[in-house]
DNA sequence: GCTATCCGTTCTGTTTTAAAGAACGATTTG
DNA sequence: CAAATCGTTCTTTAAAACAGAACGGATAGC
């Protein structure tokens, strides 16, 4: 009881057009053998799929259900068709790594700079919204997502999550605060410029106040961590980020780490597709220490 | 210089489980013959699929490309199947209509009417980001995408905007406000409440305030017509929107449509993909009158 | 280091399926 | 009302998918 995709061909075709001969004349077939496999999908299938009135071909609901999932079956397929006719040359490893907007661009780069060197490779890095990436992750438009947090994968989507690094996460203030803040005391003063709320790192740092009764002034929610540099910089408030972020100010003295929150993390999570026959070169890019990722 | 499905079904299958004896059996044909097939496949394609290592097989790179093809078309063609699967019985049409989030629901209401009587028939209603709705569109998941803007469509995506129908928008407000405000005089000691900027309506209010060289006070600005309803009726702020969204409130007499403003409508829009078998239903509700719609 | 086994490939003959041609029937056109 | 158009059905022919046997390289056990 398999779906014969030879006769899908020929019914997709024919209700692109709508008629059976100029389609037959089209493929270079005759049309006794078109009319005759689009009989035996129906019968396969066990609904008609047009409606003959008189010599007209009209689609019943059920071809147009048919129709629907033909278009892109075989739109993909041409797409695929298309890949391997041009050029002809053998095919270059592709990696595509997906990266949600709002991620550090450092450890973006970290993450794929292996392959950066390799001539042998093409890498494709591509950012936007979660549901987005997913989306295609699960069309294998994507190898990889790159997150901070993990996505929980069902029997429909079976994504898998895996922390890649994690990172503390400190309090960072111009130089000249004086004086120095430290947490949760002697804060009152300042404001504060903290991850967005749907952020994971931004809930922790949430259950750390409520922990010490603390509630923050909130100068700036950002959800982009260049973004939370800029402001760092260019304000008096005290950013909650990681350090690294803004190595170059901290080392330059603009910038200060005021110490690191107990329990205040930025995680990093890689979400792919299991699959039997993994990329080798991905694979790598996975199982590397945390280490190699974050420097 | 066609692709053969067949074949591509069997190297689809062999991939998966990487074992071709196994497969076989599975499949309840002999080994040499899915051998033979997928052989074919490669010789047309011109490029090896499988990289034979001893009495292994890996898949190559292009071997990866065709598998990721592979997995949506037969992901496809499984659904497909599964469709007629079960049931056996005739298929009610379908209409699935995808509708802007924010867009009033009192007009997607008005869109659907026909169709909510009728016991024929299935209506599945989506809303969602205009992003998200466009890719089931094109992904013919969807019949329909409302909107309250146009959308130009290419090559590649051969969307049709059609606009369905339009309504004039006012200042609405109060109806204890004193003095009756007039635009553009008048309004200097009010705020307003006005759709989000990426709103065409807003666009259009915009360059009417630019045209009189008046730079309203905003007090808030909302994207959600139901959000924009209770502001208007919660305080003392003027709103820019159309009147059928509070004609209760207009009726019994809280607030006050105050005058509709020149040159700005609140449009709605149908999209739909070019197709030579259109839904009849469908159709009905696409070359409907606007009056119809609107009321 | 030899043998038995496993697993994929290739060759050849057989079976199944797709395709073509002719006859038919219904509908539209002039 | 005849001629043309268009899809269906039946029968024959061509092309494919398939199975079985022989082959060959790789792995495992002794």
């Amino acid at each position: 009881m398999k779906l014969n995709y030879h006769h899908l061909y020929y019914f997709w075709q024919v209700a692109k057009s709508g008629h059976l001969t100029r389609t037959a004349e089209a493929l270079h077939v005759s049309q006794s053998s078109l009319s005759q496999q689009i009989r035996q999908l129906e019968d396969r299938l066990g609904q008609a799929l047009f409606i003959r009135e008189g010599r007209q071909l009209h689609l019943s609901e059920a071809g147009r259900l048919a129709f629907d999932y033909a278009e892109t079956i075989f739109t993909q397929g041409e797409e695929l068709s298309a890949l391997f006719a041009e050029g002809g040359h053998a095919h270059r490893e592709v990696v595509r790594v997906g990266a949600v907007a709002t991620l550090s661009r450092n450890f973006q780069e970290g993450f794929v700079r292996p392959l950066l060197g390799r001539d042998d490779l093409d890498l494709i890095l591509q950012s936007g919204g979660m549901d987005d990436l997913l989306r295609r992750l699960s069309a294998h438009k994507l190898d990889v997502v790159l997150s901070n947090q993990p996505v929980r994968g069902d029997s429909e989507h079976p994504w898998r999550s895996q922390r890649l690094a994690r990172q503390p996460v400190s309090l960072i203030a111009s130089s000249q605060l004086s004086p120095p803040p430290v947490f949760p005391d002697g804060l009152s003063g300042h404001a504060f410029i903290l991850p967005g709320a749907e952020n994971a790192t931004r809930h922790a740092f949430d259950q750390l106040c409520s922990h010490y009764r603390f509630s923050p002034k909130i100068a700036a929610e950002v959800d982009d961590m260049a973004m939370m540099r800029l402001l760092a910089r260019d304000t008096q408030h005290i950013a909650v980020m990681p350090p690294v972020v803004v190595r170059d100010e901290l080392h330059n003295g603009t910038l200060k780490d005021y110490g690191a929150l107990p329990g205040v993390w930025e995680e990093f999570y890689a979400i792919t597709i299991q699959r039997r026959f993994e990329s080798p070169s991905l694979k790598a890019l996975l199982t590397r220490s945390e280490d190699a990722l974050l420097d």
